[in-house]
RNA sequence: GGUCGCGUAGCUCAGCUGGAUAGAGCAUCUGCCUUCUAAGCAGACGGUCACAGGUUCGAAUCCUGUCGCGAUCACCA
């Protein structure tokens, strides 16, 4: 039972015996540190039932508590503000209940529940990621691990998109002007390879067009008529044919692609249960658009071409199939959607991480899903994020303005490097063992970075202005563990010792158990908010209050062995709190640095 | 133009379903390494919470309007 839940019933029993009024509810805050006492109940809400003065009342339900309840201790009213301060006893037996749980906060699933489907990543299969798709992964990863953190089932997966138009335009380029490139003859990356490729396309294109342009045609006539591009598309509708060498083409080089990618994913430290490819399930929606025309959800142009309406709900109409029977997008979406149930029957809801410059697109799918009468459509969410642009605007691939994935992730542990050697505490540590922590912090700097901010906000993100290492930073909070492991290894304690319940605490060391309290509640919140921003924000706190208390107060030169036994404890639960919140984040922690 | 989102300190961000004099970090300035890791601690400076109304005992938070920024409104994905 909650401090909350046991004073809540105590304020209603004094409420109802000084006059003689059922409250239905008691409304809480943390005390403000400028004042006295942990827990604060705000009078005001009460006054509409209780007539009198609000700290009259105050003092009345503050009497009350100090004489009936063994937590209280004491207590000030402010205004309409009744402090309330509770006994160190109750915070150590709180301590005591729960400093030995390894996985404290997070709760385990159970197995018939049902489960849900994080989608993210998703990325086409025609260049390497970039910037906008490290917030995508790791947004969706940290979602996925803190759903499951809160007692959910969850699969990760995504929907590659492995075919179209923009695929076949890097395929042309290489079979052009690819010498039979691969990439164990340049030594480059996969992705990277294909990725220039494309690159190649456009600007070979453009030349094009200007031609044209200099012949007498018009420019959007000559963007039409461009002869690369008319290729390329003569080899998407011989790939759909099946036609066996672009196939073959097809494959070898999203192979490469794949490679690469997955190269990416391992140094990002994100993964996935379970993989769709948009080849494989661009076809699938139809029958389910079939199936809505004969249910009337949807309905047929004379020109063939088949919508849903959704005038009715605020928006427009909605084309899900075109007049010539191919896919449009949201025909896949449907498609895929279903499929995904039918694959795992255990899945009740999904998460689609996604741009919020495809909240419409979002918002009407979920629509249809309903419409179409699925049971969990109900339980879909958009986690749309905010777009990440430089300084000089949005990022595009084919004009060279992106920040690439992997060069980010080397960067940073570049930096990490420079300022570690700076500092010089890494004695005894072999070169492996430096680079891979220097790998930890910059990935711990950068992951921080992108998930502490709200995910509907958009970042600017300034390659010039590295990202910082100190103050509300990855590393920061990485420190902060690696120095109370330095605090376990000198000291001689077992955790599993019982505390001294008769000790009386610290200001510092209160502050630190009632932070602690919170987190199995920030995890809660987060999981419904999809928001990994409250974990990264709520560890800030967390580790800014036990740096105070180091600074303050000294752990192993302590007075007295229960008191010193008892710091250390509570230092290694600290520490575990941070390890369990950058788990979920995604973020690893160093034992030394 | 319609719809959606955002607008808090010079910069980057917190601020839960409305609650006490709006909080951090960076930057600038002061102190603190003969005591557990100074990537730290303690402090100073810095705010018409875009603007104007409204609801309320009480609004950064809820409602309406205005302005600014962004996204979206394709038989593209």
């Amino acid at each position: 039972m909650s401090l909350q839940d046991i004073l809540s019933n105590h304020v209603k029993q004094a409420v109802s015996a000084a006059y003689e009024i059922d409250l239905e509810s008691v409304e809480f805050q943390a005390t403000r540190k400028e004042f006295a006492g942990d827990i604060t109940v705000v009078i005001f809400p009460m006054l509409r039932f209780v007539k009198g003065n609000p700290v009259q009342i105050g003092e009345t339900i503050g009497n009350y508590l100090v004489n009936n309840v063994d937590e209280v201790k004491g207590f000030n009213v402010v205004k309409g503000f009744l402090n309330i301060e509770i006994n160190d006893v109750y915070y150590l037996n709180f301590f005591e209940s729960i400093k030995d749980e390894e996985k404290y906060g997070f709760i385990t699933p159970k197995e018939d529940d049902k489960a849900i489907m994080v989608e993210y990543s998703s990325p086409n299969t025609n260049k390497p990621l970039h910037l906008g798709h490290i917030r995508n992964n790791l947004l969706g990863y940290s979602v996925a691990e803190v759903l499951k953190a809160s007692g959910k089932k969850v699969y990760k997966t995504q929907i590659i998109n492995d075919r179209g138009i923009h695929i076949c335009k890097s395929m042309l380029a290489w079979k052009r002007f690819g010498n039979n490139e691969t990439p164990e003859s340049t030594g480059l990356k996969g992705d990277k390879l294909v990725g220039n490729y494309y690159v190649k396309f456009d600007q070979e294109y453009k030349k094009e067009i200007e031609k044209l342009v200099d012949q007498g045609q018009k420019e959007d006539e000559a963007k039409k008529n461009a002869p690369i591009l008319l290729e390329a598309q003569d080899m998407l509708r011989k790939w759909e044919a099946g036609d066996k060498e672009t196939v073959a083409l097809w494959r070898k080089m999203n192979s490469w692609v794949y490679e690469g990618f997955n190269e990416t994913y391992k140094d990002l430290g994100v993964d996935f249960d379970t993989l769709y490819y948009e080849s494989k399930t661009y076809l699938l929606g139809k029958e389910f658009v079939a199936e809505g025309l004969k249910s009337g959800v949807f309905y047929k142009e004379e020109d063939g071409s088949v919508w849903c309406d959704l005038t009715e709900e605020g928006l427009d109409k909605k084309i899900v199939l075109r007049a010539d029977g191919t896919a449009v997008y949201m025909t896949q979406d449907i498609g895929t959607a279903i499929q995904r149930v039918k694959d795992y029957p255990d899945v009740g809801g999904m998460v689609y991480t996604v741009g919020n410059e495809q909240d419409y697109h979002f918002k009407v799918l979920f629509l249809i899903l309903k419409k179409l009468g699925f049971d969990w459509a109900k339980n879909l969410h958009h986690l749309s994020y905010g777009m990440v642009d430089l300084p000089s605007g949005k990022m595009k691939s084919r004009e060279g303005t992106v920040v690439d994935a992997d060069d980010l992730i080397d960067d940073m542990a570049e930096t990490a490097e420079e300022i570690s050697e700076e500092l010089g505490k890494l004695d005894g540590y072999s070169k492996d063992e430096k680079q891979e922590l220097y790998k930890t912090i910059g990935l711990g700097a950068l992951k921080y970075y992108i998930l502490k901010v709200d995910p509907k906000k958009r970042i600017l993100f300034d390659p010039k202005e590295s990202i910082d290492f100190q103050g509300n930073t990855g590393p920061f909070i990485q420190y902060t563990y690696a120095r109370i492991q330095s605090i376990l290894r000198k000291a001689d304690v077992k955790n599993l010792d019982s505390i001294d319940s008769s000790l009386s605490l610290h200001i510092k060391e209160r502050e630190l158990i009632k932070q602690i309290q919170l987190f199995p509640e920030v995890i809660q919140n987060a999981a419904v908010q999809h928001s990994p921003a409250l974990i990264a924000n709520y560890t800030y706190d967390l580790v800014k209050e036990f740096n105070s208390f180091y600074q303050n107060v000294s752990i192993l030169g302590a007075d007295k062995d229960n008191e010193k036994r008892f710091r250390v404890q509570l230092s290694n639960t600290v520490a575990n709190t941070i390890k369990n919140a950058f788990r979920v984040l995604g973020i690893d922690v160093p034992d030394r640095m």
